[in-house]
DNA sequence: CTGAAAGCGCTTACAG
DNA sequence: CTGAAAGCGCTTACAG
């Protein structure tokens, strides 16, 4: 490959003005002219890796969430490569996959590759291994310590979620959760739910089945549905799920057990996930702003490494959309 | 950041020994231990950078693939990720978005962050910006040129489609597909089918609705739909189409029309995806085997960076799942 | 086995 | 405005 050396020689210049002309800086027109002339000619293409050891600039991003054969994550590390692809950053992706070893091996290699910054979604308590010197971003987990968060507002989407089921028509809910207890922004979920349940004065129920391995202990869940019954009818008429994935697993539990829905029991998942990330709506759910959560997460992560001020936390407004299993309000 | 001279220093020797136990070189006992004792005490972290500049490795693979927004690509760039993990190598993520000038961009970058490889997943007309000196293997496209490539058996997916279309006792089958024609690989699948159909002497008709534009042209095939019914029955009686996602709009547009599946028709997708990527399959489907195509493609590209030998060509097996859209032969 | 030194391809003061 | 030179943090022959 072509070096700048090879473009000074050629062009009859001296190195540093080949690197003004690449960088923008003034040059006289009449060697600009000669120095493009002979990168065009040469077909020379700037090493970043010798760019970024004089500079400490890498233009690369690393993008730390579990794992994106969860659609949620899929599609918000999609919007994220888009947002970054516009102002010039190249993103490392990096699954954790709730590995804990993996986390702190992507957290590290993220210092000798000399990213610039990370996007990130952790539920590990990795914070011993964040060093506060790299600029970082954490979407739906709000770190004790001053780590910038971007997150959707679980406490009104739960809210909503209690509100759009009464107005449906149910009059005994419930409230089912998997997952780390670690996820502080999103357990704000139940928060919400349960606040409004109390305001509207509705009979309620909060459940709790854990971290999910894999399978969303359908089991417990089922057993759990079931004891609720009584001659074929489920006490609850209005269930919402802390995630979509969970709402379909409680769908299939429900099918399972003669249960209609949305005649019987509205139900109303968390996410807003479409078929395809592109069709319907899979279920009623409360729509995360996935793609401004992008935008905004991108935006902050380079304002802070051009070092300006950001606001350490912004919560992006949820919206709830029809998908068939709620009596449409 | 501590550097290899801190380091040196710290231990009182000299650079180059530092580095050669960085790499694993023998140095003695007592030096390693005490190169060992400072690398701890200083937390350095090497410099991939600098070493990238000297040794021309950047233990980094470009993926490029269309849209992970796509189930299909979000579990393939997944399982590609933890392969390069498992081998030490990092990866950067480009989504083409069938978007030339942002392939080329990536394609260029690429050389600039000088990557080591690249796997991707392309249908535009790229070659020209292939300079042959950087590893590559494509899935699912076959370059006139000689680059690495690996598929699935997309042909004898057709052909399986057709067997267990008639084996379920369709006598009347219909292949539809939407997309580039350029996908060279994945247009096998209706030669497969074609090739089936004949052999097995059924009626068939290929219907092809061009490039989809987020649409599936879901109203054409609506129209076309429409105009084979008769007295509410439709004219075929098994239907495979060229991906799951068009397989999903069909069944909505059968539903439409009042046509029960599997009843009435059978439907069989092409990809295998899950609910979620991890519950039940959406359909009945020709399952590709994402994980192993993963696998290969990274341990192809691995090779080819160690300038080891590789077969051009790998097709790996498919087989057909049942998802309920079929009368379970 | 170890140290001193050159060099990878850039950028950036510093003179002129 | 331009050139010559130092230096970013490593690795790798080359002597010793």
């Amino acid at each position: 490959m072509a070096t700048i050396k090879d473009v000074a020689n050629d062009a009859g210049v001296a190195v540093g003005t080949v690197s003004k002309v690449l960088n923008g800086q003034h040059v006289s027109a009449k060697n600009k002219k000669k120095v493009e002339a002979s990168i065009a000619k040469l077909g020379y293409q700037m090493n970043y890796y010798a760019r970024g050891l004089r500079t400490n600039d890498t233009y690369t991003i690393a993008v730390i969430v579990p794992d994106i054969l969860n659609p949620f994550f899929a599609c918000l590390v999609s919007y994220i490569e888009r947002e970054l692809y516009q102002r010039g950053y190249k993103m490392f992706l990096c699954q954790s996959q709730k590995d804990v070893a993996k986390e702190a091996y992507y957290l590290k290699l993220v210092h000798q590759n000399r990213v610039d910054g990370i996007i990130g979604v952790t539920y590990n308590e990795t914070e011993p291994y964040l060093s506060g010197d790299i600029p970082m971003v954490m979407i739906d987990r709000h770190f004790k310590t001053d780590i910038c968060c971007v997150s959707s507002d679980n406490f009104h989407g739960g809210e909503l979620a209690a509100e759009y089921l009464v107005a449906g028509g149910s009059k005994r809910l419930l409230f089912i959760r998997t997952g780390s207890t670690l996820e502080s922004e999103t357990l704000k979920r139940g928060q919400g739910f349960e606040a409004s349940c109390q305001k509207q004065g509705v009979v309620y129920k909060m459940v709790d089945f854990g971290d999910d391995t894999e399978s969303y202990s359908e089991a417990d869940i089922y057993q759990y549905l079931k004891s609720h019954m009584q001659g074929g009818v489920l006490f609850f008429d209005g269930i919402y799920t802390s995630t979509d994935g969970l709402a379909l697993a409680v769908l299939e539990l429900l099918r399972q057990l003669g249960i209609q829905v949305p005649q019987d029991v509205q139900v109303i998942g968390h996410d807003g996930l479409k078929h395809m990330n592109k069709g319907a709506y899979l279920l009623s759910s409360i729509a995360q702003p996935i793609k401004d959560m992008a935008k905004v997460s991108v935006d902050k992560a380079i304002r802070l490494i051009h070092k300006e001020p950001v606001d350490q936390m912004t919560i992006l407004p949820v919206t709830f959309v029809y998908g068939g299993t709620t009596r449409q309000a």
